[in-house]
DNA sequence: GTCTATAACGAGATAGAC
DNA sequence: GTCTATCTCGTTATAGAC
């Protein structure tokens, strides 16, 4: 065994090496894709040799999948986060989609959904990683999706499931579109309106209707 | 000026090289990304050097150039063909949707979907031709839309154009994650959920139009 | 941890013969 | 139109000094 653990809170504070090059990474795979960069990009913006970067990551294939697990990892604190401070389903859903949103603003795409697109191209651990990542959204949106129907916030037909895969895809696929144009709102916009479709009259909720 | 045209039909009996190239390169571009094949890969599976690929293509951006032109002037005439056959806008839909499903069954994304996810790493002139082929799409999408609603086919609030970018989105995104997971079905589903949403029997229209 | 130096390979592209 | 030969550059990765 180790030594006894006695102090958790150590939060070492220096902004580690390895952590500004994922941060460089990062920006620079979601906005060109993992295969539109290379270790001389990254180099040149943290400052160090390649050479250095293949000390702390020793592959970039190592290094991608870092990428998806921190960005993964991450993802899933917020949804949490967002857990302890919206409570209905609608609200959940507009906090999810301001997620997205805001990595768009940014002028980024969703990591996972850039490499989705490379998928074919990746190392296998990547993408099980990848793939890890929207089992997770899935997973999520599907409890939203349940709960809020069965508390009568939110009308839709089918399952949950597909309710949920239906929601990704499409702010996935407006992020894609929007950023060829520049215009972030495409995926406001387009999120606006499903929402407003899963919140629509309550006509088909609890007055009775048979849902199907 | 040139001879007078005497036969239409005359198609050419040989299936000429730079079409061979195009077609390898499209299914490249169209697994792997443009930024994930070379024309290596090309010259061994069309059988020439790719010395002699430049004499076809002089660069490897007008090559891609050319793949998105042919891409966008055959979905074009997809769509024309398909209002020779479809007259209902929920019809078109379908057969819309069909078409990109045709291409995930092809274990294919869109070209331009794609493109889309690499365009800031591509050539001005291929991302010029990328917004051309979305900007195809949502005029044809948008005069469906226009014209289904008001002959009383299809229900849907706020603008047609707006309807139509959701369409076109919500196609690409479940494309983009269906092929991490080599499932087709995740395309079909939403497309389903979604016409359904469009013709779902609201206040006033022709009679009911479900068709599941 | 970071460096210099270099290996080993693949990329897009060109010149000129046939 | 296609070839051989070659160029130049960029890429990932390693060896070994500091």
């Amino acid at each position: 065994m180790a030594k006894a653990v006695r102090r958790p809170p150590a939060p070492p504070p220096v902004p580690r090496t390895a952590d500004r090059v994922l941060d460089v990474a990062e920006r620079l795979a979601q906005t060109r894709g993992f295969n539109g960069w290379s270790y001389a990009d990254v180099s040149a913006e943290v400052g160090i040799t390649t050479a250095s970067l293949h000390y702390h990551f020793a592959s970039k294939a190592a290094l991608g999948r870092a990428l998806v697990e921190r960005y993964t990892s991450r993802f899933g604190a917020a949804l949490a986060d967002m857990a302890t401070r919206q409570a209905d389903a609608p609200s959940r859903l507009a906090e999810y989609a301001r997620l997205y949103g805001d990595v768009l603003a940014s002028d980024r795409m969703c990591l996972c959904g850039m490499l989705a697109a490379e998928y074919q191209t990746l190392p296998p651990p990547m993408q099980r990683a990848i793939r890890d990542y929207f089992d997770a959204n899935e997973a999520w949106l599907r409890d939203v999706f349940e709960r809020g129907r069965a508390a009568g916030a939110l009308a839709f037909t089918g399952t949950a499931r597909d309710a949920a895969r239906q929601w990704t895809s499409t702010l996935e696929g407006s992020m894609l579109l929007a950023r060829p144009y520049g215009d972030p709102s495409r995926l406001t916009t387009v999120a606006r309106r499903m929402l407003a479709e899963l919140t629509r009259a309550p006509a088909a909720t609890a007055k009775g209707r048979l849902r199907r």
